[in-house]
DNA sequence: CATTAATAATAGTAATACTATCATTAATAA
DNA sequence: TTATTAATGATAGTATTACTATTATTAATG
């Protein structure tokens, strides 16, 4: 058993809890790898069970299916970044100053430390920049959203709106800023990366303070 | 040959043009529906043979997969608000009334005069709000751009930073907030519908008036 | 009427997305 | 210690998907 605090995500997630083996943590580890790297539409349980030796048949007894494997990943992200808000925004007072640890948690989580070693963060967060939105973006989102599935998303986008309110309390649309901070995260840093006709920001050495620098200012003018 | 203005699209999206033969306007007529039923995952080109009565192997004819006839749609799509806004601004001389338009346009395309009887806009507006990210949230952006499958969104975002500088010239960020624009359209419109703790918009009467209003009170707060 | 272009009909292949069965190994409880 | 059970591995099998190839038929054109 890893040291650290265990995430712990919607139990109609996965079949068996896979924090909890050796054969679980490695599904969690190198599926991250996998999509990191060839994307989730190539992405197999057959190549992730040859990875790590082992057989579709074992990976199927943790995950029904690649897509509630991908959206449990998703979900260990949003978590994640829940738990970074909470812990970093703890003793600050000021609530301009919380916003702008939440944006910074946004855009550089995957610098902040490890949680538990069987999760690259710095390759979750790349896969939740590019391809993170497919996983409600489904015909299935109903169904999934009725079993608590986005959950986490919806936490994080209340604890986000919550601080929006500490700053301006007649501002109408926290809710829509909350996600739309999140969302244009991810889609800047991707935009930046490979269609960057679509942004203002670029991406220079590997750092997205650009991007961060963007978001602090949309949101200085939006709460004004 | 149907009436109307005729699309046109990167030579690249097809195999032969679609919009010139009778299977061609099928193919693309169903698609739009199937898609707009079942989603892209489940979309496959045998069904839609079965559908319009021919056969897969003539789909493949047209479009060498389902991504590339998906993209050709999308793209449709951007090129087909590229026009509405052409032909919708070209009288305004108000920039901010011009803006006003332009995000009238995204939420509200479907309504507007259909160009092609074999496009039901409604049912691609609604592909695009909820799918349409998909077309470049993939490993193969990057060799795609360069074949210039996303020209048209790219022409979007540049009409649009356009305007943004002519109502507020010193805008740092006019392509952010071009494409942010066009994402949160798309993203609030399904989130309404499907995630609503995710938005402080609703959808009522099918009518988008409250994303709408939200996008006209961001644009004013954030070139104010 | 002959040619050719487009489509249909049919078949086939490799990969995907599973499900099922049984054997083996490891963990634990009696 | 042995017996039991739980987890995993090994193997096989099926339906569907995502194609490619070949040949026949039909429609359009010169």
């Amino acid at each position: 058993m890893s040291v650290g605090i265990k995430i712990s995500l919607n139990e109609g997630l996965y079949l068996r809890d896979p924090q909890d083996s050796d054969l679980g943590r490695n599904i969690i580890k190198y599926s991250i790898i996998l999509i990191d790297e060839f994307g989730i539409e190539s992405f197999t349980f057959k190549k992730l069970a040859i990875k790590i030796n082992s057989t579709e048949a074992s990976i199927y007894r943790y995950f029904v299916n690649k897509h509630i494997l991908f959206l449990y990943l998703v979900n260990w992200y949003w978590e994640w970044v829940n738990y970074l808000i909470r812990i970093n925004t703890m003793n600050i007072t000021n609530s301009k100053a919380k916003l702008g640890i939440i944006i910074h948690s946004f855009v550089a989580a995957s610098n902040e430390n490890p949680l538990v070693e069987y999760v690259n963060e710095s390759r979750l967060q790349r896969i939740v920049n590019s391809e993170g939105m497919k996983v409600y973006h489904t015909k299935d989102v109903d169904a999934e959203n009725s079993k608590g599935f986005f959950k986490s998303y919806k936490d994080l986008a209340y604890a986000v709106s919550a601080v929006i309110m500490e700053v301006n309390p007649s501002f109408k649309y926290p809710y829509t800023l909350a996600t739309n901070l999140f969302e244009m995260t991810n889609n800047h840093i991707f935009f930046a990366q490979h269609l960057p006709r679509l942004t203002d920001a670029s991406i220079v050495d590997n750092e997205n303070d650009e991007v961060e620098n963007m978001l602090n200012y949309f949101v200085e003018k939006l709460l004004a």
